[in-house]
DNA sequence: AAAATAAGATACGCGATAGTATCTACGGGT
DNA sequence: ACCCGTAGATACTATCGCGTATCTTATTTT
């Protein structure tokens, strides 16, 4: 920390702060560079600080990655406007957006860890956050059966979380966000008509 | 090679046996450690040889590489049974076998050769094999039209392909091959319904 | 049989990274 | 002001793999 240095400004870091700067350079490497690249060496130098330092904290790559990772790891918000189609399409984009991306993308950038560690990617994530409740989807079909918008009938998860599985598909397919007007497709000419719905009777045009 | 050395019995490949065995082992290698574990020091052990003989003639990894995947490109068989339920079913059975699905998950494999190259699974594809003519699944609704089991009208690549990217969405999801009921599920509960089928209208049942 | 080719073996210098040791000096607490 | 903890800087050893040089020797060619 080479710093030109005023009487009030502090050169040092300390603590969360020190933490967080740390944390935040790493998962900008993980992002940029993958899990081979998620590196002691790089990481101290993206965070203006020095290998011991991390050291101190988290004596194997592992610990820091799995620091990294909970602390930016965000529940999925679920929408509620009040019609089905709507909902669906504003989750996915929520989802295509990058901040939720990027972490679906993850599953591809820590392949190497999983295989060396012989874990998984559901392994991970109940480790970071307790078992997610309910599937988005699943919450989304609900409240349209509560609006009467849907009738109170069994369905598949399939069925059910087909959206979201169909958009992670093409996300992992290109390594990057799905276009718009895929999303409304695979609302309209997919979901809706296997739920028995045509796109217009959900709700008004967005 | 320090072979036991009988009068009839060489101690030395030449040629294509000697690259055959090469790409082999790189196969193996690329499929148990991913791209990263990919290098010449590794194969060379593998492959019972020298480094030296690998940049003779492959002067790069990426050489290498692409010689490697061009060796074990395989086109998938389009089956043809007499309905489409049943060519969907042998066809998504043949995508989940163990050879075409090492293909598929290999999209994960070489993230990090994509990310160092700026190219694409689909780029790379098409420098190994000219571009497919008819996706498959276009090609069983095709027939199926042809037979008369289909209305002849327009339809959605996104329909048509639909259960070739849920296969592939849970095999990438999971790494690993997907359970034979939920390629029936697939079938059943979503890609006929679609087409406006039922599983039994097309075949007896299997 | 002799010559040519190249497979196989091995050694080397270099760069990158892990992990650790050591030192200086900032900054908080007393 | 003093003491202590530790941030930041730097150096070091070990390992791994790249890429190359050199040598021996099996095998094909002449």
């Amino acid at each position: 920390m080479s710093q030109q240095r005023t009487p009030t400004t502090p050169t040092r870091r300390r603590g969360a702060a020190l933490e967080n700067a740390i944390t935040d350079a790493a998962w900008e490497v993980l992002v940029e560079q993958g899990y081979n690249g998620f590196t002691f060496e790089t990481i101290a130098a993206r965070a203006g600080t020095s290998k011991p330092v991390l050291y101190r904290r988290w004596p194997q790559r592992e610990d820091l990655l799995l620091a990294t990772l909970a602390r930016n790891w965000r529940p999925l918000n679920i929408p509620n406007t009040g019609g089905l189609r709507q909902d669906a399409l504003t989750l996915l984009r929520t989802v295509n957006a990058e901040r939720a991306r990027t972490l679906i993308l993850l599953r591809i950038q820590l392949a190497d860890y999983f295989r060396e560690t012989g874990t998984t990617f559901n392994h991970l994530r109940s480790h970071l956050r307790p078992a997610d409740q309910t599937p988005p989807f699943a919450r989304l079909v609900d409240r349209a059966v509560e609006r009467g918008e849907l009738a109170d009938i069994r369905r598949s998860e399939r069925v059910v979380n087909l959206p979201f599985d169909l958009v992670r598909h093409d996300m992992l397919m290109s390594m990057d966000a799905v276009p718009d007007e895929t999303i409304v497709e695979i609302v309209d000419a997919v979901w809706l008509p296997l739920l028995g719905l045509s796109p217009h009777s959900t709700q008004t045009r967005r």
